[in-house]
DNA sequence: TGTTTATAGCGAAACGGTTCGCTCTATCTA
DNA sequence: TAGATAGAGCGAACCGTTTCGCTATAAACA
């Protein structure tokens, strides 16, 4: 149906490979320029990417493995990386695994059979050996938000130790000593730095750790409400709460407000990752937030250096800083 | 580097076409397929997917083309289809158009290039121009939330008519008759369909329709807010607000929130499309939601059915209904 | 004027699969 | 026992590009 090179050749009694070379710009007589110009339009000629593909060994095309598409964040990232990749001809297969490592492992497999040229991923697995197949075939990989302690790719990543020290000292210097987190659990990379910044704040001024509040558990809604209502309904609460991510902070808010009771005037706030949370949530959130679409477009810039050589040899790891939004969640005692 | 069929066969001594076969499920002597497994583990052999694109002339690839990737409507969207098809062996490439017609004809021709099996869109374009290409190579297309007067296409909607009846119904049961719409504008099929519902339902209970109370504009946050503020602040104002989408809800609350007033004391108002959002926001909204789940697994399996053959001739249209969820924003007269 | 050097174009062999139509063998049927 | 039938395998063409190495022509040089 559609038409081919070879129509183009007989079209203009040019060769294939005249007309291969016109199309990846090579030199080619201005008479003849103009000949296969004028076919390509009358026969409504599109290059076939597949055929190229196999021809050249590269599709065009990355893959980008989610540990869960939905939600704001995955969103935003995608999008970005999308919109630069577009950019330089770059199609954006998506994949999103559910937090599953198993499926994750598939996934990987999947993007290979379709002979993504990259792979930007956010990992579920805490170990790099499921990418081991990916590394063999030399394809380039960028991590995002997370990293592998056993090896060394290409990473996005943001400061989650400090920013959560810097939350965490805000609660401390308004007076608060009473201060719990809800985050996710060991597992998590970004859970355990989120924590670890935690540790480091409460140890900066020499407020004694009470495991009673730290609330691991998973990256979810759920989560978030549970630990919220399970700190704020026993005798020995907290005066304040750090909540370490986007899902545990709605959770949370969800909490309060079935509890009856408000913020900042019974319990303090501050909250993770959606700007527009904090303004839509009356009174103002105090809110750490990432800089999501600079992730996003650190990530695809990084894969497209490496996939045009710009960028060769040792792993580079971007480090990008949170800030913290100024809100009315907070009370100063 | 990688093994081709050509290495099994060799390995094997077997042809090329034994092998094709057993990739495919053909009948191969039982000796010959443990021969065939045994060669394709040694080797790490993966199909190349690429080359198989190029032979079967089919890529098992799914064009996603959204108008704005970045929400949680297209981001459950997504997640929901790519799930799907994966589960039959497609990929989902996906493209983010940003509301921009230009860049839709263009998506539309990557996609194209890329020799998409199908594809699903939520369109960004009121005219159907722009498939014309797609629907000339016999490609299935699948449009989500929105559809053409001008054309046939298997489309998923959801009734926005009767989800704006209902709500706007529920304002007048409570006893309010100055009610104002923030929407789209009149290019937006589901914009046109939930004023159409606002208007059906002022009729019904023979309110006159006051033009001031109807605030066109984009669908975003910023129309939500300027819309709000405008209506708000001045000596005729409405007692209650419908606000027909996810954006707009979310601009009106900002703008109640920076006015320094509050629903329902000062103002009534009934959302749009988020769940979490009712719940997080005090006091509860009252909010119409979408079944984006059910859209997305729906546009997912009448692809799949064309794609088999399964489905064929006629367009299908399915209508989807929404749920009004109850709240507290609106005050009882 | 003869020799080098670009330039433009061509033929044919890849790339890694699928598939059509043929052959050969073994089993079944009358 | 001859003929029909089914099963398994094979060779070769094909899918739509790219690319290598070669040739022919024209311009540049000595």
């Amino acid at each position: 149906m559609a038409a081919t090179i070879r129509d183009i050749a007989k079209m203009t009694g040019l060769s294939l490979a005249t007309v291969s070379k016109y199309l990846n710009g090579g030199n080619v007589l201005t008479e003849n320029r103009a000949l296969i110009q004028n076919a390509i339009e009358e026969l409504h000629y599109e290059v076939n990417e597949v055929a190229r593909g196999l021809a050249k060994n590269c599709t065009k095309t990355i893959g980008v493995l989610i540990h869960n598409l939905d939600n704001i964040f995955a969103g935003t990232i995608i999008a970005h990386i999308e919109d630069i990749l577009r950019q330089h001809d770059y199609g954006t297969i998506v994949c999103d695994c559910r937090g599953d490592k198993v499926l994750e492992e598939q996934e990987i497999k999947f993007l290979l059979n379709k002979r993504v040229d990259g792979i930007i991923t956010i990992p579920t697995s805490s170990s790099s050996a499921y990418l081991a197949n990916v590394v063999n075939r030399g394809i380039p990989v960028v991590l995002i938000d997370r990293t592998f302690e056993d090896s060394n790719f290409d990473s996005v990543l943001v400061d989650n130790s400090d920013a959560s020290y810097r939350a965490v000292c805000t609660l401390i210097d308004k007076g608060h000593s009473h201060i719990g987190i809800i985050c996710g659990d060991d597992s998590e990379y970004t859970a355990r730095e989120r924590l670890a910044g935690y540790y480091k704040a409460l140890e900066a001024s020499n407020i004694s750790i009470d495991l009673d509040f730290v609330k691991r558990g998973s990256l979810n809604v759920e989560h978030g409400y549970n630990a919220t209502k399970a700190l704020l309904t026993v005798e020995h609460k907290p005066t304040a709460l750090y909540l370490s991510n986007y899902e545990i902070t709605l959770g949370a808010i969800i909490a309060i407000n079935e509890l009856g009771i408000g913020f900042p005037t019974d319990i303090s706030i501050i909250g993770f990752d959606n700007m527009m949370l904090s303004q839509v949530v009356k009174p103002k959130l105090w809110m750490v937030v990432q800089p999501i679409e600079e992730i996003a477009s650190s990530a695809a810039n990084i894969m497209l250096e490496r996939l045009s050589g710009a960028l060769q040899g040792e792993a580079v790891r971007v480090n990008l800083d949170t800030s913290l939004l100024t809100g009315e969640s907070v009370k100063q005692f």
